[in-house]
DNA sequence: GATGAATGAGAGTTCATTCAT
DNA sequence: GATGAATGAACTCTCATTCAT
């Protein structure tokens, strides 16, 4: 319940920097249980109470119920993309190779549940907080759809690819593995042998990439083997 | 939908048939503020009012304010699959001549904001209300995906497509069609030229598909051109 | 549920009849019900459905809830004491000769649960309906206690019992039979041997009248000189 | 009853303590309401208030409004007993000494109005809320009847009083006690000159064991019939 | 800073009563 | 007469937010 101090970067003795700890405890608190339970049955006291602290800090610290949530989003959000998009855009070649070369970190991210419950708690909450979904399109969806697009663009450009929208294409990249994410607790039917965790994300990449790559493959009707 | 009018043997014709088309009143109403504004943020006064009833009268229909979403999942998830799964079981060839030639139904059904309305509702509610994710599992979900899974798997047997896993085949191929359904309106960045509405989805479908089913083809150029 | 018709006293036919016993049919329910569930917890809904009619129809008969209650009481408060109390009023003798002739009597009267339904109602839903209380002690408790207080009265003048002030022997008297009768199954400890039902009623009047008839004695230190 | 003020180490002797004396100041003010009104009649607001709180303050400390008047009961039933009941238990030789000797205890207890408006609500509301008769009957009832009992027959066993049914004797005895002070004010009739208030009491308890102490006198008459 | 008692607006639910049919 | 759908006031209980300590 309190064993949440990290021998922190910094000069202070252990217990000093409980202070400023605070607000970070109290988002992983607000996380577990809007995950659990949804946002609005869960109780300004049941979070304060899960990070240990009272109701009345709680509000030292935010403003409100709302600022909470907010600040959840905002500190998920915040150090995502960078410079992945950048490589992204500028790569030039065959989008496939960058695709691959990107698996082994885009799969690592989406097992860590803590770095998924954020899209989901977006999801469930956008309609009652619709800044939410604001952020996360800004900050994410709008950065990273648009610098796939301008891959496929130039894939396409350079002949690497067959011609496709450029844009759905992303869509047709992404859709699987995000609504296995997203919607696999909701809606998953349990494929065969698919123990709970998340064995089924790497058998869903390796079949879904298969497909998609030889997808792209630019002249089906070529007869001369590409590669 | 609307086939409840009995040929009522009285006079007034628009004041009688208030009393069997009131719970289907409700419920519309019912769906309309749960997808605007979520179930817990809104009344069941609301609900009521919506309807044109007062707030008792809503529980004359419903025990409580839960049945009336567990209804409402209910009325939208008995209807849908029947035959269509029986159809898809029973394929023998290609599967990809049957997904093409079901691909307008589906398209008419996902556009229809009525129908779509409920699953979203489904993603967004489950975690509070897990009977409405049970009964979609049970009832569609549960149908849909091993069908869709046997279909690939006698295409493979066949050698019409290329040895795939056929479960994520399967989700390899619904999941950019449901993620940009469900989740469109939360994270979707709008392609360039979409304007809100769902030209967007035909865009989708065509590229999806022809990425998915290229990336299909057997042995696709290897020692023995196919042609 | 409908087989309350008695061969009625008059000459209609046997379904003619409903119409009149109704009022009657439904304060057999609501006392049925006002004693499972006490007053506020019963509904009229209730009420009407163990009668066998509708809701509205007990709106026919009373004018609201309350009066149903205190048609009750009123119905079944009028015909009880009359000639009993004229006789014990006008008795010159030893009180407990009258008292013994009168005991089967009231046994029997106090065996009958549908009679003590009442009193017990009136006990409880007093706070609330302070016009059952006012009618019972006016009707009832108002002329058997007098009547009963001047049978002392004249039984201590006339030298038959011990003096004693007869108001409070007539509390003496009644006491344990009403604690009987209308606690007994609230507070009442099963005694030993008792069958719920009424044994309990007999051993208790055997008992207490022995003791109370022989504590009258006008004489105690007479003939024989106790102690 | 008053003995909850701790030496409160600091400054405001009044405004202090009010934490610790709140459930008994809504107890208070819940038995005042419930006892004027009843139960159900009762709101939360109103008990609320009347202690000087608002309505939400009240499930600080009381989970439910049933909750209240299961405290209410507890809290009244807890100190009863214990002592006075061994020591009836325990005597040995003519009941009436010992009854005597308590009368001016139990005068003085019953003549308290907090003190008997718990049985008088125990009795009202036993009927939706069976735990509070319970509690009653296993805390108080049950101890006080048997122990009578017991006194009762060893009475009867040293030849101190007429051989009776000792269970019954003890309804003899309390009878008309009890039913004066839990059903006077419903049912009683103002005896000739008794002002409300308790002198009845008094009277009820002079007359009332003067005939029942006289009437468990051994052996009467046996030799002379009387009459 | 930190606590948690207190507030009060509002939610879901019930039910006596009415009234069109 | 008889029905039961409909109303709306009231009740119990919850919870974000405040503030004296």
């Amino acid at each position: 319940m309190s064993d949440r101090e990290e021998a922190g970067g910094e000069a202070s003795p252990k217990f000093r920097r409980r202070k400023e700890a605070r607000p970070d405890e109290l988002l992983d608190a607000a996380l577990d249980l809007f995950t659990e339970q949804g946002f609005d049955r869960t109780t300004v006291e049941q979070i304060a109470r899960r990070a240990g602290v009272s109701k009345g800090a709680l509000y030292l610290y935010f403003p409100s119920k709302d600022a909470v949530i907010e600040a959840l989003v905002d500190r998920a959000v915040g150090p995502v993309v960078g410079e992945v998009v950048i490589q992204i855009e500028r790569f030039e070649g065959d989008p496939r190779v960058l695709l691959k070369r990107f698996v082994p970190l885009f799969a690592a991210r989406l097992s860590d549940p803590r770095i998924v419950a954020v899209p989901k708690l977006v999801v469930r909450e956008a309609v009652s907080h619709p800044r939410l979904a604001e952020m996360y399109r800004e900050r994410v969806i709008g950065r990273v759809l648009p610098a796939l697009a301008t891959l496929f663009r130039q894939g396409v450009a350079g002949g690497h690819i067959r011609p496709v929208d450029p844009e759905m294409a992303v869509r047709s990249l992404l859709g699987p593995v995000l609504m296995h994410v997203l919607l696999a607790d909701v809606f998953g039917i349990r494929a065969e042998g698919v123990t709970p965790g998340d064995i089924g994300l790497a058998r869903l990449f390796d079949t879904h990439l298969t497909i998609f790559c030889a997808g792209l493959d630019p002249a089906p009707v070529q007869e001369a083997p590409h590669g």
